[in-house]
DNA sequence: CGGCTGTTTGATGAGTGTCAACGAATGTGG
DNA sequence: CCACATTCGTTGACACTCATCAAACAGCCG
């Protein structure tokens, strides 16, 4: 099993920083700025399923790029309940919530097993300060995610919810050359379901649903995808 | 009219660029920095109602800040529709969207007379590369709207996502010393609502209902809190 | 005054959350 | 390797929130 994930390895410099994309592709940036920001990225640390990369409240010090496995951000609200509010894939960066006032206010933990890589954050800083081109590409990030936050407010129903996300990760194998059409996916019903602020019983029937009319599937981990037109006849 | 909402005005340095939080007041960053970026800030253009501050799209060239009234940024989605994706007013800072690809991705529209400041955005990136708390205080602000997001994407019944987008909005007026109880509110309802994504009707419901158990109003554009303590119970 | 636009009210139904129970899969210790 | 415990996913019944439709009402401006 893990075997067969491995093709899905991000390489070191294959994550959001070092990388652009270009028509729905991505592809790497050259140049010494990203030869110097490849320098200060400490590689691959693996990590078990449920192991934690940051913890709320713990002092921010590094950015940290997914390599592989997949990995959920989780912030507990003032009653205690954890809400997931991101899902992590191979490329991602994790860690920006901990710029805003030094320390981290999400929990990340893995998934799955997996292993990332990790960048100093006052290193990187320097760097964006000396080279023109890092400063803008981390503000090129930084507003892509407010962009998309602000997008995804969209008011969807739970299919729509599913589907859209299934199609993000999709999108994102693609992009990196794989399949857009099965991929792994190792996430839990719960924390999908948690995810994406739906009851695990309606997400169970919604997947049936999906299954039922020959859409997609999910199982042993895996999506896989019969009809991608299908997919976007239920967003349009 | 405009009298009364006078005092509401943001001074020119007053915008989340050069203020930071302390204690739930909102003061100013001093530092050459920091006169340096008001130098390249263009003042005060006044707007009236439904005026156009930049449009889906188009190239973007500048940052604004919100120096009085209320605006709206709308995001069209594929099939047309008009959605609000957020409400700014005096201090915030509009146009992140535009440094993704360097086009505007919203269209932000005044949605009451007002006016606001201009920051060439070539010359802001120029400022951040020199002077290091520049820079840093650009990463911050992303940052923290990017948490913003993350959190508020947490799930809340229609009465709890009004209650919490007044909040917001006295919250921020506390922090600049003006009254949380009473401030200006010039959103219609259907702006608000489809910001908030409710129907029409359940807003109007909501605040029969809010009013009703003397929690707040809003009457002539004017929110009126009179029960701050309700308010946090019903996020509780 | 009439024609807008914005807001309110009522009736109805669709979509989801909740509760409860069960079945399937996975992990654990003997 | 089996028996058991535990987690994870499924299914049905039901209640509730909220969107929708329809219609009336209020405020505003020419």
């Amino acid at each position: 099993m893990k075997n067969t994930n491995k093709r899905y390895d991000s390489q070191c410099g294959d994550c959001e920083l070092c990388t652009q994309t270009i028509n729905r592709r991505r592809v790497r940036i050259d140049g010494e700025e990203i030869s110097a920001l490849e320098n200060i990225i400490q590689s691959h640390t693996p990590t078990k399923k449920g192991a934690i990369v940051y913890q709320e409240e713990q002092k921010f010090t590094h950015l940290f790029t997914v390599h592989s496995g997949m990995f959920k951000s989780i912030y507990v609200n003032p009653h205690g309940e954890e809400r997931i509010v991101e899902i992590f894939i191979p490329g991602h960066v994790m860690g920006f919530d901990g710029i805003r006032d030094g320390r981290y206010k999400t929990t990340v933990k893995a998934i799955s097993d997996g292993s990332y890589c990790t960048i100093p954050f006052q290193q990187l800083n320097e760097l964006a300060f000396r080279h023109k081109s890092i400063q803008d590409r981390l503000f090129k990030m930084m507003s892509e995610k407010i962009l998309q936050f602000e997008i995804s407010h969209s008011e969807y129903n739970a299919q729509q919810k599913l589907v859209h996300f299934i199609k993000t990760v999709s999108d994102l194998y693609y992009s990196r050359g794989f399949s857009a059409k099965q991929f792994p996916f190792p996430i839990s019903q719960r924390d999908l379901a948690n995810f994406l602020g739906l009851a695990e019983e309606t997400l169970s029937r919604t997947l049936a649903k999906l299954k039922k009319s020959k859409v997609l599937t999910i199982k042993n981990k895996q999506v896989c995808i019969f009809d991608l037109d299908g997919l976007d006849k239920i967003l349009a």
